[in-house]
DNA sequence: TATTGTTATACTCTATAACTATA
DNA sequence: TATAGTTATAGAGTATAACAATA
């Protein structure tokens, strides 16, 4: 049973061992999930740092410029990153020291610029995000064909409905 | 409108808009994965701080106290929450000082304690649980039944699967 | 010798707000 | 007035390693 609160070697102790018998199956449903992601998150973050010397963070903005060829807007990078313009900043100052990414400015507004990676940068990014694969691939090597494609599908559900409701509530942060 | 490089109103530019056409299938799992698990996590820490001048960590370690009525070792609260143990140290110095938990000296093995949750850091537990758990249905009330399910049964096959994979190459960190 | 927990340190990320310069 | 981005600051989490006390 997939769903046991005693605990196997195949359902060891962790975040999700807080839950009772009596909890939600939202709240269950929830640290699931998390802990899938945490999990996860958490050999990449280990992996970048010593194989790379990068974060997480860094990464997603290198990958972010990367998928859309012509640069993009601090203000672009910190939707999609869900972060602040200020952190937007902080990050983008430590690439840009680097040599991985450029500001470029604007003539059509000169409040903005567009943060492009580098040719160093773009060299730089797809040794990360070629290792990256890897690490990816290995992890989901052994998960069954039809359970990925529904993790995809119901996944995708989830963050419809998700959306929805932040965006009744927190309204552009 | 949130968004204008061709992007419907149902499929905002986030984490996930860095997949393009020819990326894996396991990558556009993982950020589809990780972009939910975020997005909920910001809310929930965005709340916590608001409402209750608290961070996830300090809410789960209370959560794993308050599952187990015992209390918990440090050692213990370090490998569920998969962090180290000075980490746990520096949490549960925070949350001690506010008389929320408390170390217990154990005579069985002296260089050990039990950390367990005070009197108050019961009641100010239930508090922040009771909110909490209202957020997670509230985000979660219109995923179909179904959804939900099959949400639950196959993260945790992608857990199993994980779990594997890492103890075979970062035993016991 | 190994383990439990603490201390110290350096770094990064996060959140907030005040600020500038443009629009 | 609103927007793009910067600066400043405070706080928190994280990783690493050295350490003391105990097993």
């Amino acid at each position: 049973m997939y769903d046991s609160t005693s605990t196997t070697a195949l359902n060891p102790l962790d975040l999700e061992s807080r839950v009772g018998p009596n909890d939600h199956q939202n709240l269950r449903l929830w640290l699931r999930l998390l802990s899938c992601s945490n999990f996860i998150e958490n050999e990449i973050r280990s992996r970048l740092r010593t194989e790379f010397q990068t974060t997480p963070p860094r990464f997603d903005l290198m990958a972010q410029l990367h998928s859309s060829r012509g640069g993009l807007s601090m203000s672009e990078l910190s939707k999609r990153m869900m972060v602040t313009n200020g952190n937007i900043t902080g990050i983008t100052d430590q690439l840009e020291k680097d040599g991985i990414v450029e500001r470029i400015q604007l003539a059509s507004d000169r409040r903005s610029s567009l943060i492009r990676l580098t040719t160093k940068g773009r060299r730089y990014y797809k040794r990360i995000a070629n290792a990256h694969d890897v690490w990816i691939n290995t992890l989901f090597t052994s998960l069954p064909e039809a359970t990925h494609r529904s993790l995809l599908k119901h996944l995708n559900e989830l963050k419809q409905v998700t959306r929805v409701f932040s965006s009744n509530s927190t309204e552009a942060h």
